[in-house]
DNA sequence: ATAAAAAATGAGAATAATTCTCATTTATTC
DNA sequence: GAATAAATGAGAATTATTCTCATTTTTTAT
């Protein structure tokens, strides 16, 4: 696992306890967390006001993906490696997120179609994000 | 222009003043509205409490989707043809969104994408939803 | 290693978005 | 048109997030 220390002297931004944990909790998960999951994972070892700021403190240093999911609530998660290209999977039962890399041919027809989209509406295009809704039959730990 | 009575009457719910002039400033507007723009259009004619209802009750009976834009701030938009599946485009300078089509060559990729993703991740994938971020660079009303 | 300066934290107040409550009004049914 | 059912308006309640400010922690410069 990654060192939160090392991620934070990379980025240039103070080393202290708070983004130490917050770091530490988000590392643990393979998938992304709501805030209140998240909030639940520290227990009480960080303030409320601290978590938002802290995680309003790892987006300006982009290694925080922020998101919401269905029912609207914010999910993060960290995002630690350039090319960790990736979108979302959701699912309406039990509200698991989980990461899914999409195959090259996609990501090769959609940058076309930007290409078109661009002259079209006659704008630069920086990024994109897909989601994907539906139901786990039964990987998915919380459902039956 | 729809008829903004005829859509209730074939959704079969009851048709009073404030689902009459909400539908109505939804469709004046070609591309989707945050609720706070959508509040401004209706000035003082419908009640905050009653607006957030309303737009539950057009959820209820599908003729409204709900997502949020960059800032999170929610964004509505009537869902009127069977057939109007469709993305958006978020411009970052303005705020503005834009309905897009994405070409056959796409959505047909895509399909054969979530085919795998289903496999893989034993899900059922019901719908999907694709993201745009940019800048417009001349097209938009609001951008010099 | 230490003192001074700068930055971050915790606790709770403030704000903003959305939902809820309930007495009144409006629509539907018969 | 009267009786019943549903929807509305106003504001209170709730929830998520940001802000304030006195205190603590971290960093910087010696």
């Amino acid at each position: 696992m990654k060192d939160s220390k090392q991620i934070l002297l990379d980025h240039k931004v103070s080393i202290t306890n708070p983004r130490i944990l917050v770091i530490e909790a988000l590392l643990e998960n393979n998938n992304p967390l709501t805030v209140d999951e998240l909030q639940i994972k520290l227990k009480k070892k960080v303030a409320k006001s601290t978590l938002y700021r802290v995680l309003n403190d790892l987006k300006k240093i982009n290694i925080l993906n922020e998101f919401t999911n269905p029912e609207n609530a914010t999910v993060v998660e960290l995002l630690l490696e350039d090319d960790s290209h990736h979108h979302h999977l959701f699912c309406s039962d039990c509200g698991e997120i989980i990461d899914i890399q999409m195959g090259d041919e996609f990501e090769k027809t959609l940058s076309k179609e930007i290409k078109r989209i661009e002259k079209k509406f006659n704008f630069s295009i920086e990024d994109h994000r897909l989601e994907l809704f539906g139901k786990c039959t039964d990987l998915c730990k919380n459902c039956s």
